[in-house]
DNA sequence: CTGCACATGTAATGGGTTACATGATTTA
DNA sequence: TAAATCATGTAACCCATTACATGTGCAG
């Protein structure tokens, strides 16, 4: 039915910005919230259903039917309001890497370099695509929000790469490319 | 049933430490893997259930009933060695306290800078717990993979932190407690 | 006219939390 | 003996992914 709270949030706040079909607003989403948020189209579609059953969002006038876009009505930008003041908890952590890492020592240890490796790798591209986008919303007018989410996403990425790094020299294994000089590189 | 491989992975993994009752394995995980993986008794006891079925756990011989602890088998261990060498794949990215950042500009400043100094506190308190816990395992002879993970514990709660400090200064507000001097505390 | 991208939905399934129900053992 | 803690399990519900099913309109 209405999902979550969440993912209502979620819908309603993009729609706040610029009105979108539920495939578009999707693609969006992946886009720009895709650092730190997700969602899948199986609650997009009911999400959406559900708020425009209760008047939160509407199509467009004009042209009717399929690849009409949403749009949040008034009553959807209050409830969104409504909605971000609530208090909210962080989920349980489930890192996956780390479950495993915790266990190393049952495994061959190539195989841990290997975990740490990728996770060094994927780390260093997400924070070479955030710092890619950084200038784009430095410039923004309202970005200013926009820009710290990002900002999130470049310490984490770059938290994430330096403490593989380390974890690599711990395990006796240099981490090939940009060997540790006197002054690595990528400080926090 | 067998829930995913995933709780079997951190069920098999804590029990090849040590035998422990699904009460006490849940109590462990919840203070050792506690920062980055977590388990209800939802999952536990049926995963135990399952487990045991499949002859991958057995409780202790002697006292039987209730209270006797489960210990891993040698099937059992096998199929830790097994589950670990899986690829695995990270889970999509869900940060509600970014989700809402990112429609800051829809709400009062100051709800926002209550979610940041909210963040900035936990994420301070995080890293002290973790740091309190370093000396014990850089001490441990089998411990070099749990220190490991503190480390990324380490890392990601000193990189929050950060990031909040920033961003709440970014807005226009310093941190009360802490004034970014010229050394400010707890750099990275 | 054929394939691709846009667009909307539903169903199956999986996985997980929370609350409930129950009882044994220890400790005050 | 009453309360707290240890211990085990089940059931209801919720959220989310994935795969499936379907149709439209445009570009090559």
């Amino acid at each position: 039915m209405a999902r979550t709270p969440q993912t209502q949030l979620a819908v309603l706040g993009a729609l706040s910005i610029e009105p979108m079909t539920g495939y578009r607003l999707r693609a969006e989403v992946v886009q720009t919230l895709g650092h730190f948020w997700h969602e899948s189209f199986g609650q997009v579609y009911p999400a959406l259903a559900a708020l425009e059953a209760a008047g939160m969002v509407e199509r467009e006038p004009g042209a009717a039917g399929a690849g009409t876009p949403f749009r949040i009505t008034a009553a959807g930008r209050e409830r969104l309001r409504e909605l971000l003041a609530e208090p909210f908890r962080q989920p349980p952590p489930r890192d996956p890497l780390l479950l495993r890492l915790f266990f190393g020592d049952q495994v061959d240890p190539a195989l841990v370099r290997g975990w740490l490796t990728a996770a060094l790798a994927e780390a260093e591209e997400a924070r070479a695509r955030y710092e890619a986008l950084r200038p784009e919303l430095e410039g923004a007018p309202g970005g200013r929000y926009r820009l710290l989410t990002l900002l999130a996403g470049v310490h984490g990425a770059a938290a994430r790469a330096q403490w593989a790094r380390e974890a690599l020299e711990l395990l006796g294994e240099a981490p090939g490319h940009a060997p540790p000089g006197p002054a690595g590189p990528g400080g926090a």
